[in-house]
DNA sequence: GCGCTGAGACCGACCAGTCGGTCTGTTCAT
DNA sequence: ATGAACAGACCGACTGGTCGGTCTCAGCGC
């Protein structure tokens, strides 16, 4: 991110987003590529090792960003279910911000086969973990109910997915509408009061 | 369905189904599923037109085998809240017992390009409707809170397929400890009083 | 001239789908 | 009963095309 970047390299980047966005893994070619970015195959290899770590470099690019935000905005907030609340809000932002990005992690990096397969439970599984963490301080505070937390994060981080990857494909609907839905429903099925709910959906 | 069928046919689809839930379309040959079925690419496409069609097939086999088995098990209900109810129960019922087909549904189906995508979402779509009419009936019943249900459908459809997801990758949370781990927090997540989900659980 | 960047022709592997042919079982005229 | 005629299931070598990746060479700044 990025001084200015020899452009080269980023050309050829920002048309492997919007490709890979677009047409899947495997319906996107090198050539589709070359094309879009006014480049060469030569370029392309020059400055990637091939077609799969371009594609899992910008998986992990996006769970890398989507990691730090988070870390850096729980880390303000004091109480476990503020915290909580927050991860949820960023989320939402951060998918809203890059969506092509989000769609590449959440949509075209599923069902490729063993070989990535293993990369992206890995990767989902430390976002459900930072939730279910999150959950157990909050039970702990007595802020909610003691719960299943390891189904919680589940159901948390599933929930957000499916709300994400709709807005994706469609357009539909609006984070902006879709964040104060999910925070009522994923907030209640931990077991907050109403009236807590309520001072958070005010933050 | 049917009578006794050639076994030629079911032992190109038994073998397209574990290949393709192993390793995905994309990664799976039509010379796989005929290594595995103990056939010949002739028999192959003497009874299938294309490599695609057997995979859309499976889902579509999936997909008719949910919806009759949630159909029939709602009919049965009498309020609201207890066919919403039902309906997360039948799904994990299926999801356990189709496993590998499952796993195609939920995952090999996914990313695989455009002209795949329309019908995958359109049979998602399916299913997240029929939640979503359920709940609107149970908060016409006055049984659970008035909440934006669309989001609240997305949500339960998202929690449900990650928790499954996660099941038919690891084995881990089992469904019989996962089900009740999830009607807790998706009944809480429509603001179901406490004392109602016990009963429900008891089901 | 030398090293870095990029161009694009080319290679080899792979693969979905085809097609000529075989093989088994059934029908029916004798 | 028998064997000729046929049907349709099945076989697998082959084709046409695609695509990831390599290689050679050209431009250019130093």
């Amino acid at each position: 991110m990025t001084e200015i970047e020899n452009n080269t390299r980023q050309r050829i980047l920002d048309a492997a987003v919007e490709r890979f966005a677009q047409n899947g893994y495997h319906n996107t070619s090198v050539a589709d590529i070359v094309a879009d970015s006014r480049t060469s195959k030569g370029a392309v290899y020059f400055h990637f090792p091939s077609k799969e770590k371009i594609f899992l470099g910008l998986v992990d690019e996006f769970a890398g960003i989507l990691e730090k935000r988070l870390q850096t905005a729980i880390a303000k907030e004091e109480s476990g279910i503020r915290r909580v609340n927050t991860a949820l809000r960023i989320c939402m932002e951060t998918f809203t911000s890059y969506q092509k990005l989000a769609k590449i992690f959440l949509i075209q990096a599923v069902g490729l086969g063993a070989a990535f397969e293993e990369k992206q439970r890995e990767i989902h599984l430390r976002f459900i973990k930072l939730i279910q963490q999150h959950l157990d301080e909050a039970v702990q505070e007595g802020d909610i109910l003691p719960i299943d937390t390891e189904i919680a994060a589940y159901a948390w981080m599933g929930a957000i997915n499916e709300v994400v990857i709709e807005w994706v494909h469609t357009g539909h609907p609006a984070p902006q509408r879709a964040l104060p839905g999910l925070q009522t429903v994923l907030l209640r099925s931990v077991g907050i009061t109403e009236e807590r709910i309520r001072q958070l959906e005010n933050l």
